[in-house]
DNA sequence: CTCCTGGTGCTAGCAGTGCTAGGTACGAGA
DNA sequence: TCTCGTACCTAGCACTGCTAGCACCAGGAG
């Protein structure tokens, strides 16, 4: 092989790569696009591959399954979600400010974004969470609930306290979400909880 | 139609109705168990009816579609629920353990039975809650969490704490049973809780 | 006792699902 | 220009929820 064939053809390599790539990506972002507009139960690999205008096996090249592409959104969107919740808590100095801030942050993402959130946390997708080999996107979404809730926490130790607020959120998020709760008052839950937590 | 005939007609009619509503529970029953064995996606159609010994179209003149038998299975799962909530809260006078044995009672039960809980709360069923509508045995087991919270809810509206307290449990069942919460803090995730809400 | 009839439950099939095997056709390299 | 590898598509499998249409048998009429 000479020299300027092996660069072209590592290049050529690298192009593909590159196209590779960015097909994965559209695959990723068609599915969370299909699933935000017509729920998960739309997302079929039939429809997710007319939409990327390739054929359904093509999918298979990229992810093992389907359980693999809604997993990616999921970690796509953890990834979103920590911006938000940062630009939330940041923007304030108060501790209890920024706590209020994150929590309405969260529950507006949750509102905004079921479909989402729904791949992030309802789904049955083995994102295991508290051990040391979850992807660095969910610890970091973790990292700014740890964040906001630290500096209140008192005597309770910061990372319990954090998974019960936490949870006290998702809980509304969904339950709210599945109509399980009286519509219109949303702001009444957070304010109480704020005022068990601050 | 002679007289004799019409009594017999009706305790035919009635035998068979009986037999119906027997078989109809029976399908009840066997959905809710195939789904604590193996999960929910275990529970097809086909699987339920050689579990009856019935064929498959069956089911059908029994409940509307498959969703109509896990949303079955939940309202079950709801008065089941109720009783356990019931026992536990009526065993303590001090409403502070009332209100902590009616919470680790939930617990429990959403960890005894992940997929009984999942049809009754997580899934997509449409049992909305808080309209006036909604089958007894919801409104039920919302009683009985107003029961247990209604006496410390100081100065808040008993509903809306309600509703949070609720909410904070149903988040710490779903996200532990999801892996998303470190195993092994249970305890005292739900003591951090209560001491928020005593 | 016999015939008819209505309803119950069956077999077979449809459209759609996730996923895979096989072949084709095109572009890179000699 | 020819060959070869690979990237892609067509076709198909086993399964899903659900439905149409037929067979059979119990119950009532004569």
């Amino acid at each position: 092989m000479s020299s300027a064939a092996s660069i072209r053809g590592v290049s050529i390599q690298e192009r593909r790569e590159r196209e590779r790539a960015e097909r994965g990506r559209l695959i990723v972002d068609a599915a969370r696009e299909l699933a935000e507009a017509e729920g998960w139960d739309a997302v079929t690999t039939r429809r997710l591959a007319e939409r990327v205008e390739y054929s359904q096996p093509v999918l298979y090249s990229h992810f093992k399954g389907k359980d693999a592409i809604v997993r990616a959104v999921a970690v796509q969107g953890f990834a979103d979600m920590t911006e938000r919740l940062r630009a939330a808590r940041t923007a304030h100095r108060s501790p209890a400010r920024a706590l209020r801030a994150l929590a309405m942050a969260y529950l507006d993402f949750a509102a905004e974004r079921p479909a989402l959130y729904e791949a992030m946390f309802v789904r049955e997708v083995d994102l295991s969470f508290g051990t040391a080999e979850s992807p660095p996107e969910l610890r970091a979404a973790f990292g700014e609930f740890v964040a906001a809730v630290g500096p209140l926490a008192g005597d309770d130790d910061v990372e319990t306290r954090t998974e019960v607020f936490w949870s006290a959120l998702h809980g509304q998020a969904t339950l709210d979400h599945g109509r399980r709760l009286r519509p219109g008052h949303r702001r009444a839950r957070l304010d109480l909880l704020l005022g068990r937590f601050s």
